[in-house]
DNA sequence: ACCGGCAAGTCAAACGTTTGCCTAGGTATG
DNA sequence: CATACCTAGGCAAACGTTTGACTTGCCGGT
């Protein structure tokens, strides 16, 4: 039952075909055994192997443009070397930052992410999770958990696959995770408001069952209420949050019962886009008549007008730290699983005044205030 | 030398540890050979087996859990499953609907995508792609090529994993690709600037050395000559266009002896942000003094002051399909390459007019004009 | 009774690595 | 000189699938 040595046309033409070198050709070439050139091959077996031939060997190796084949290494040391990265939404600018931080950081690791997208929808996700199982992903960076995807979570833990929690939390599990203090946010965005004198708020909530949207909105509401003041929130229902969803929510707002707020917060930076689309279209100015704050401070929004206040975050930082942690645990098996909430901060520009009539000075009638913005 | 069956201690703690769920395992407990487990588990064999052992079995296999290890199917078969996205820049916002469309198209497929991340640097594309090759992935989208990249994807070729371009060319080379229609969006840019009575003209260039700087200039230049209208010519150094590249050229514009343009068309929306904002820094007015039109219709341009005119291409379409073609080479290797360029449109906003004194009415002085944004 | 043909399954050799164990020398030690 | 010990490298069994080749059992035709 020789394996290898015997006649072999078939399989040479196939290699030859595809001009794939595997480690018996470079055995032949050099004179070992291919188990030599397999050590002589891998840093931390290089022991093994008489400094003359490991030269040798690597000449060799070099010279006919040997790879090693990571599918078979994978299949017999069980280690892909991948790492998946899952999304809700790719066509969301916050998004992108956050892939770059982890395929940067990744690639210094020798390993690469495959990305999925769930449309934050449970399905997808499920399958999506399913087939990476099946793919033998050496961990999980999911950045679409909705609060109520514990138990799929569980799950996929159970089969001994590491998940690390990126941008969104998970309500009753214990994972690593690396998520903004949106808690920390949500008081920023409260305190600016309440500090320029607004006392009559409104909150534009995201997408529900998301970890952001819901302590955003407490930090926020917390904030309010330790300023006595009056808080009107008005809930999402769509699934992503776009120009188009803040738009009908203000709408919604304006169009409701009682008096106007003359300060909204609204959770995404798109969705802050539409409001003032919507003020816009019924004659209402932004500030002079309801100020208008944003999150996630993405590009462009301080060139619009009037410029977004918003609050930043630090994605490209997050899915640094998010590979980080993934590769710490993969290292590092039973470390307790590390939680970390990155700072945002605030980023005051000129969409966000003090409420008419509590201005200090005449109001500038081209619109420009004083205040620089700090992008 | 029994393989399967001998006895079996570590093997089995190893495989419950991970929970693993092999072929030999849904085998043993469905009363069949191992081999026809894979058979009744693989549609393209279900015929070899028996419908009501297919029945049994498969039930077997769900009721246990059973995934297909796409590791080991990879090694034996050849097909990873797996086609990498190859990236110059993950934070340019004009690529996530690519990375969307690829995304979307593959997962119908089966397949899912790995990405990389070049900066335009061509050591780092090199070594991306050994590390694709390594990884024996069933073929490379190239979304980074350079026009000088030839060889090196000749290399890869000759390796016998199909490569598909998409977004940009490479010179003197046949692979499938599919490209936006960049002499035609020069061309649209082009005259409608001449069509606004512009008759000096600028062109602020993105990187060099890739197709779509090179075709977009010939499309606009080739538009002017025809027109006989004059062009200035700024060439970009930077590897990626970012605001701050537009303020930096836009600078060498207005400071260049010779009068100055009556109108720039900026071969991205960032850099067309960038040269705004350098105008405005030197006290000029947008669009009276100098028109400024961008490229690619990047989100939020059109709530910028003045919303930018641009040229729109259809990005997640050309995402889709570039995974298309990759789809179909794989399905059948021996066609010949497609190539497809898809057209842009022209998005008409207020950044551009007519050049001053060839204004049919006189200049609302609230800077707003009577054309009305498209988006 | 014999053969051919077919259906349904089993057998075992791959795919290209990794790695525990074994062997063959050489060197140091008793 | 015998023994133990070391080093360098060979051997072959895995990893979990896929698949060509083979076996078995059964039927119909001669």
């Amino acid at each position: 039952m020789k394996r290898r040595g015997g006649e072999r046309g078939k399989r040479d033409d196939q290699r030859r075909a595809r001009s794939i070198v595997t480690l018996e050709d470079v055995a032949r070439v050099a004179g070992v055994h291919y188990s030599t050139v397999s050590r002589a091959l891998d840093p931390s077996k290089v022991w093994r192997v008489n400094p003359a031939t490991r030269k040798h060997v690597q000449a060799v190796a070099r010279r006919m443009g040997y790879q090693r084949d990571m599918v078979a290494s994978g299949l017999k040391r069980g280690r892909t070397h991948t790492v998946a990265v899952v999304v809700a939404d790719l066509a969301n600018p916050f998004i992108a930052p956050v892939l770059r931080g982890i395929a940067n950081r990744l690639e210094g690791a020798g390993m690469m992410s495959l990305i999925g997208e769930t449309q934050d929808d449970s399905k997808r996700l499920a399958r999506i999770l399913d087939h990476l199982l099946s793919r033998r992903v050496d961990a999980i960076i999911l950045t679409a958990a909705r609060l109520s995807d514990g138990p799929a979570l569980r799950r996929i833990s159970r089969k001994g696959i590491p998940v690390v929690l990126a941008v969104r939390d998970v309500a009753g599990i214990r994972f690593p995770s690396c998520t903004n203090d949106e808690l920390l946010g949500g008081r920023l965005a409260a305190e600016h408001l309440i500090g320029l004198g607004h006392r009559r708020l409104a909150q534009l909530r995201g997408p529900k069952d998301v970890s952001p949207t819901v302590e955003r909105a407490q930090g926020f509401s917390k904030a309010v209420a330790a300023a006595r003041a009056v808080e009107i929130v008005v809930r999402s229902t769509a699934a992503t949050p776009t120009p188009d969803e803040g738009r009908r929510l203000m709408r919604m707002l304006l169009d409701g019962k009682g008096s106007l707020p003359t300060a909204v917060f609204a959770h995404h930076d798109l969705m802050a886009l539409g409001a003032l689309a919507m003020m816009a279209e019924r004659g209402l100015s932004c500030p002079d008549e309801i100020s208008i704050m944003g999150f996630h401070d993405v590009p462009q929004v301080d060139r619009i007008t009037p410029p977004l206040t918003s609050i930043r975050q630090p994605s490209e930082e997050l899915g640094r730290i998010a590979a980080e942690m993934t590769i710490a645990t993969l290292s590092w098996p039973d470390r307790p699983p590390e939680e970390r909430r990155l700072p945002p901060t605030l980023v005051v520009r000129e969409s966000t005044t003090a409420p008419a009539g509590q201005r200090p000075t005449v109001l500038d009638p081209t619109g420009e205030t004083v205040r620089k913005s700090t992008s």
